[in-house]
RNA sequence: GCCCGCGUAGCUCAAUUGGCAGAGCAGGGGACUCUUAAUCCCAAGGUUCUCGGUUCGAUUCCGGGCGCGGGCACCA
């Protein structure tokens, strides 16, 4: 034993001893492969509901989560990706050698085992052995069997651990994943092509936000990462892709808190042809089929709050809002920064509100009927932005003056102004149909349809600080 | 960046109004051939996040630092 493994907690001092016990007896405690016939849930899945029901046999591989020992009878639970099946092994059936192999296997150890399906006394549906296999030895001890890991720091930092020791953890990861493949599903059918865009790039624009900046080498030039999908996917459709949509990963270099990672899920879709109200139907289609796929109900609740996500959604204009809730008739700026401020946090059934003011949208299309407003809404739901979408501005000149007042506002001191773009004017310049276009944070989607506080809960790694 | 709270065994948690830090689980030894958080017996396991201060004595009180959580600011 090494002096780096007397100063191992005992438990893995324990395990590493056993590693090199079996090492020694001339067991390969790290397997290249093993092929299983029936996942835990196929296995069971055979075994008819009568009492005296068998089936099998099957070979199972998976992860050993806990062992009972009664003297010449022993009972293990094994996990795989589908769930959980019991094993039973017995002295008389597998020998005293390999029984005693068994006894010595740890909760966290990955076996492959082969037996026939049989119910216990007790009625448990169990895979009896006939013979088993070490995969891959585990050293580290698994957390306590009965509460799970509930320290948040180590469930975020190690994730791994998290995922084996709680199975609703799981869940809400299996549930992203069905999420956003609806949504896909959904877009593709609707003739919608998915498209990849740049993450580095020297102008970083389409929303307002501080960017990460990066060096690139060998042009001797800073570039930033993306907060937004939208200058890229828009000069798509001025190259004729009618409808594309990206979902990928923007980044914000602004703080952390229970909605805001720094960098987070975004789903952007641009339609030719189509207006910021053809918009909010694919928005309630987008938020249906998500929830159908975490669950089925359109009827949510979210940390004890019921949630009716059935449209068609309520409409409500931003400046009727800020009048209802406060009795001001404000424009511009300061009514958008009182609506958010005073409206948006009570907001609970999602609203689209809409009518925002041109000062605060540089990329949407101005009302023919008022153009101090755009055509222009966010989605709002349990207080949150959950979307927000536009008819976009297609006029060049119109955008070229708005971006002379953005970088007025950035030589002004604000530092999350749009910049300029030259060579997306230079896009608009040779046409860009009339287009309506959506943008969707995909983790705060997740948050709402799992139920879960925190944007860290539905982040696989979220950002932490370093270890400490 | 600011304010508040928290940090004890691998895991889940106790306790110390400043005086030898203690359980369960996991791990070790033993009994047990139908267990389900198995049960029973025995032994082991600690830089009480870290650095300093006060004190005869600090895990406890005070201060700095680090990390995590919550709130604020930022996120138009």
């Amino acid at each position: 034993m090494t002096e780096l493994e007397q100063d191992l907690p005992s438990a893995q001092r324990d395990r590493r001893e056993k590693l090199e016990r079996l090492q020694a007896a001339g067991v390969e405690p790290y397997a290249a492969h093993f092929h299983r016939t029936h996942t835990a849930a196929e296995a069971l899945s055979l075994l008819g509901p009568e009492p005296e029901a068998e089936g099998g046999p099957v070979t199972v591989a998976g992860r050993l989560m806990v062992k009972r020992v009664t003297g010449g009878m022993a009972f293990a639970r094994l996990r795989d990706g589908s769930g959980d099946i019991q094993l039973v092994a017995q002295r008389d059936v597998l020998g005293e050698p390999q029984y005693e192999a068994f006894l010595e296997l740890d909760p966290g150890d990955l076996i492959g085992a082969v037996g026939r399906l049989r119910r216990t006394r007790r009625g448990e549906p169990s895979v009896w052995l006939e013979s088993f296999q070490l995969l891959s030895k585990s050293l580290r001890p698994l957390p306590e069997k009965w509460h799970g890991l509930r320290d948040v720091e180590t469930r975020y930092r190690q994730r791994y651990v998290d995922l084996v020791a709680n199975p609703e953890v799981r869940n809400v990861f299996v549930t992203r994943s069905r999420i956003i493949s609806a949504i896909r599903s959904l877009l593709d059918s609707n003739e919608f092509l998915e498209v990849e865009t740049p993450v580095l790039q020297e102008v970083p624009g389409g929303g307002h936000a501080r960017p990460f900046v990066t060096q690139y080498n060998v042009l001797h030039r800073d570039f930033y990462l993306r907060i937004a999908l939208e200058l890229y996917l828009k000069r798509l459709v001025v190259g004729g892709l009618e409808r594309v949509y990206e979902i990928g990963r923007v980044f914000r270099n602004e703080g952390l808190d229970r909605t805001h990672n720094p960098e987070f899920t975004m789903l952007e879709a641009y339609q030719a042809f189509a207006d910021y109200q053809d918009i909010m139907t694919l928005t309630e289609d987008i938020f249906r089929v998500a929830a159908e796929a975490a669950g089925g109900s359109l009827e949510v609740t979210y940390q004890g709050e019921k949630i009716d996500l059935r449209p068609p959604y309520r409409r409500a204009r931003m400046a009727d809002l800020v009048r209802e809730a406060t009795g001001q008739e404000l424009a511009g700026k300061e009514l958008a920064d009182c609506y958010e401020e005073k409206v948006e946090p009570g907001i609970r059934q999602p609203t689209f509100v809409i009518d925002y003011p041109v000062e605060v949208s540089p990329l949407a299309r101005r009302r023919s009927d008022d153009p101090r407003f755009v055509e222009r809404f966010e989605l709002v739901i349990v207080g949150r932005e959950h979307a927000n979408a536009f008819t976009e501005l297609t006029d060049p000149i119109d955008q070229r003056r708005r971006f002379e007042t953005q970088v007025a506002e950035r030589e002004a001191g604000f530092e999350e102004a749009h910049p300029f773009d030259e060579d997306y004017l230079r896009a608009l310049e040779y046409g860009l149909p009339p287009t309506g276009g959506l943008g969707v944070g995909l983790d705060r989607l997740v948050m709402l349809l799992t139920d879960q506080p925190s944007i860290r809960d539905v982040l696989l790694f979220p950002q932490l600080k370093e270890e400490g």
